[in-house]
DNA sequence: AACATACTGAAGTATCCACTTGACAATTCT
DNA sequence: AGAATTGTCAAGTGGATACTTCAGTATGTT
């Protein structure tokens, strides 16, 4: 039961595509299957699945295959390291700050 | 007063790279010179300009020259982009996760 | 069965990027 | 002043990358 390391070569290099990152936007919405996807970034087919293989490779998305349509969904891994990143990466006097700001903010909605 | 908008695109690419982490990494310590830099990551002076380059532009670090020496230290700008992305890019249920854990957590640390 | 749909795979191409070399400039030290 | 330190600039190079095209392969529909 160990985790992968997180690859943040990879993963950061998969973020830093305007196609790729668009196509994140559009499955914060829902769903979506390839053609869907490609239609409206107006490039081909193969170039989208080439996206998605790396999306997937750094667990930002999730691709499953029915029948023969591939539908993808964000996968939270892939941002749950990007946060993870983030956390790790800020200078002391920023953490209290930021432990600061959730106190503030935190009782707000205790869903 | 406006705010610039973020280039995540250069942002993204910025975290992309090794070296550039390892920067980053280095600079959450304390603030180093360009030399102090380049030493363990073995490449050149001209390389660790270059990157901090980029890393400027993006402002996840900023150098500031005083006599030969150019001292250059982590700057929060950036980093505080990248959260918002991530913030914005969170499926819903995940936000009510996410508010549910800072509210358990917050008590902690009220500095 | 015939046809359309939704993808898959291999191979090519133009561009970008990290890094180097080598020549130079500006400060500081002795 | 002379020498060492610290950084800057311009140009080149090898490898990665985002696409494309073209030729398939399943899977649905009629």
């Amino acid at each position: 039961m160990k985790k992968s390391p997180v690859d943040y070569d990879r993963l950061f290099h998969a973020l830093g595509d305007p196609t790729r990152r668009a196509i994140l936007r559009r499955l914060v919405q829902r769903p979506v299957s390839v053609s869907g996807l490609a239609e409206p970034l107006g490039i081909t087919l193969t170039a989208v699945v080439q996206h998605l293989q790396i999306l997937e490779e750094v667990h930002l998305v999730h691709t499953e295959k029915l029948g023969r349509v591939r539908t993808c969904s964000l996968q939270p891994d892939g941002f749950r390291a990007l946060e993870q990143w983030v956390r790790n990466h800020r200078t002391p006097w920023e953490r209290r700050l930021d432990r600061l700001g959730r106190f503030l903010a935190a009782p707000n909605d205790p869903t």
